[in-house]
DNA sequence: TGCAGATATATACTTAGCTGCATAAATAAA
DNA sequence: TTTATTTATGCAGCTAAGTATATATCTGCA
């Protein structure tokens, strides 16, 4: 037990300091009590499913992604393809001023990109 | 909660099923009491994280897999997927940038329907 | 068919441990 | 120091786990 409750620890004391929050903050968007989330940050307790559920979803990751060893941690930190699969739940207006955010760093890169051809030749 | 125990019961009977075992013999090999496996197969409880690991382990499958639908996964607009792939093209500093303003969209839409569910109680 | 034995699954009952609330302790800010 | 913020802890209540037992389902035989 005491492996399997320090490795959701890690993972989730890590993932909260990827989104740099308090542990006040994750609980108001989780519905997790703050007290509660302070023992399975340090390793005090075996978290519910339905309590890791609710911090997956602020996480924003997979609930497996609790029980992944450090080995994997590289992909942890790229939920991107969650994050994209969430963008389609979004507002119609809100959606597309990201894509056009989106569109004016990839312009702004290929204009970089394109300067870096005409000085080299 | 509900619906994830009907979930899980599903998914680890369907599991059974395939191993084509009884329950007798599944707790002989992963040491869950029987009694309180048929209470998980019937959804009547919300088996802990270190029953669920056991019965991966016996079952071969990543405790993730009690937690998946059936249903196949929503295609994503391709243009978007495009986009995204070009997002590691580019500088570091402006791909942080961009996680962040769209962290903040989906931040702000888990808000409010944080908010919604709460109204709607 | 009906019965006996065996196997398989479900249900009390107690115990242990997570949850949620309140509050204390620690840390930071003024 | 005082106040605010962040994190940790004590305790009551609820729920899963574990044990024993009951019910259901199957199997062979007369």
């Amino acid at each position: 037990m005491a492996n399997t409750v320090e490795l959701i620890a890690r993972n989730i004391k890590r993932l909260r300091g990827l989104k740099n929050l308090s542990q006040k903050e994750i609980c108001a968007c989780s519905g997790v009590p703050q007290g509660q989330f302070s023992r399975i940050e340090n390793g005090k307790v075996e978290p519910s499913v339905s309590t890791l559920e609710k911090l997956a979803n602020v996480f924003e990751v997979d609930i497996s992604d609790f029980f992944k060893t450090n080995e994997v941690e590289k992909e942890l930190n790229l939920p991107l393809m969650q994050k994209i699969k969430m963008l389609d739940t979004l507002a119609q207006d809100e959606q597309t001023a990201l894509f056009k955010i989106i569109d004016l760093a990839l312009a702004n890169k290929r204009m970089k990109d394109n300067l870096q051809t005409l000085i080299a030749q």
